[in-house]
DNA sequence: ATGAAAGCGCTAACAG
DNA sequence: CTGTTAGCGCTTTCAT
């Protein structure tokens, strides 16, 4: 391996120099630099960032912890991030915590030791205080808010975007189906809600299922259909369920008891997956802004490694709605 | 920060003692052993892993490189790469080429800079020999096959599986469609037909649509739809599609034409995504062995790693058709 | 069984 | 503008 040294004996000058031409100081004079640049190049030095971090304290190194990878929201925003942060010179480190809190930990203290320059995390469940805010180096947190710097997409605004859709297209006879449980799933119904209560609207049917975004969990689909074991399936004419794999499975409980969408019923889901892309008929869905929160949150974290404000900061970030065949006919009763 | 050298003071002892402490060398005295431990966690010591990556020329991270991180395959296999990793205690460098050749090269090279231990690689296209071969440390290509340490999921064997299926069923007049030029795209059509002709049975088309996995293009759906504009529709009985998402186009084109499925025809696609898992109707897909594709890749890289042979090896790996109701019915004629 | 000492390859004052 | 020097925090012979 050709290291500094050598280069630094070929140019017959000292490391210190070749670290200086390399890290483009500006006290250098061109001749000595391009004197250094053609030994680096002859000998095909690469600098040893190992040593650049353990001498420089500084590894650009971020550390992006996920609570469950196999949600495909987040494998995209995780190839996002990974760009994003390339444009900045940094490497990211992956974990995964598989939605279990113990190796959310676990994985923070393994960052810690590896010196990562700053941590970008989408934490599982309600952030633990203990956790979140002992972590004392750069932080934005996805999601979910902390004392630290956060990025919220609002999912109460989610909601409200898809209500009103259904409003303009007449329908006055609405259901939801998710979780209730969670603050993502009460928020979307909290901002749905709230739209069709403004114009003097009650939800018909409000559905509860707490599932994972696994494509495995049919549950959803054993409660719609429980539901409409005892309600007319035709009656209520719009449907908001919390991600697309639950409009999946709406549409298909629907499917059975002859009911077409969009033609009967309209179905709108959430998280625009390559599920709503490419279904039939495509499902209008809510998009998280994927580019926006990567850009965010690395230029946020690189602000803080880089010596920026310490404080609690949040950016809120809106979801669009994508109308697509799913909910493309309005009833106009 | 909490050093070794704090420790070692606490614990009047000398570095070498603490480090061998914490690296479980067996020559410790079990007194001295448990003074140590007692100051690490008094003092909550953690090593600096970048110390230890310099002084151990060790760095416990492999870099993994994907052609496109798009395509939810790769993202999914990023995971398990990354949960099969951690089991060795090792991390996981993340990489995305994003399908050009010149990133493959500087993310290698990236790669290398940071003293990875090893190098986990998706190539895109055929594998360049220069950059490849040129590789001096310890590499696992995935897919594609290089002069190191090879994983390989048959795409033929993909081909034959859908082909007999599809044979199983009766359906003689069948068509592929998919890339003609790539070299998986080639592999699944070769077994495909070369299991149809084993019978006497040509296939009735091959519609090429070299598009990427994503999910955005539509060129599958238009060319399917001008195929269908010169030929019946109904002719074609069972169809093979070289991905789900061509799978869902083609499913579409048939639909628009009033074409069932599977009543009137059967579609199998390829993959296994969420699309196949979730759409109406499921759709039947081969599913590479992705677990199994981690397991092998990060055990086989460790073992070089730790100094096991360096001779190019090459491991198959079949992939399993996936049944679901787009090839539910025979059609017996 | 433990300590002393020599690095790993680089950065960053400080001097000149 | 460049060289000298002192580390960064750890591992690993080589002694004892």
């Amino acid at each position: 391996m050709v290291t500094m040294e050598e280069v630094a004996k070929a140019a017959h000058v000292s490391r210190a120099t070749v670290s200086r031409v390399l890290s483009n100081h500006p006290s250098i004079k061109m001749e000595t630099r391009s004197n250094v640049m053609y030994w680096v190049k002859k000998l095909g030095y690469e600098p040893n960032q190992v040593a650049q971090s353990l001498a420089g304290n500084r590894t650009n190194i971020i550390g992006v912890l996920f609570s469950d990878l196999s949600n495909p929201l987040y494998a995209s925003l995780m190839a996002a991030i990974v760009h994003e942060a390339e444009k900045y010179g940094y490497n990211v480190i992956l974990g995964d915590a598989q939605r279990e809190k113990a190796r959310e930990v676990n994985i923070i203290n393994g960052f810690k030791r590896r010196k990562v320059d700053g941590i970008i995390v989408r934490p599982i469940g309600t952030p633990n205080k203990k956790v979140y805010s002992g972590i004392n180096i750069p932080m934005v947190s996805l999601f979910k808010q902390t004392e630290k710097k956060n990025i919220i997409i609002s999912s109460e605004m989610g909601g409200i975007q898809v209500a009103k859709h259904f409003l303009e297209l007449g329908h006055k006879n609405v259901g939801y189906i998710g979780p209730l449980k969670s603050l993502a799933g009460n928020n979307k119904l909290q901002g749905f809600r709230s739209e069709f209560e403004k114009y003097g609207i009650k939800l018909k049917a409000v559905l509860e299922c707490n599932q994972h975004e696994t494509a495995e969990n049919q549950k959803s689909f054993e409660i719609i259909n429980q539901y409409f074991e005892t309600h007319n399936p035709a009656k209520i004419t719009a449907w908001f369920a919390h991600s697309d794999l639950v409009a999946s499975d709406v549409i298909r409980s629907l499917a059975k008891h002859d009911i077409q969408v969009p033609r009967d019923v309209i179905v709108c889901g959430y998280n625009n997956t390559l599920l709503a892309k490419k279904m039939i008929p495509t499902l209008s869905s809510v998009a998280s802004p994927i580019e926006e929160l990567a850009e965010n949150a690395v230029s946020m974290l690189i602000n803080e490694i880089n010596g920026s404000n310490e404080e609690t900061e949040v950016i809120d970030l809106y979801p669009r709605l994508i109308v697509r065949e799913s909910t493309s006919k309005g009833l106009y009763k």
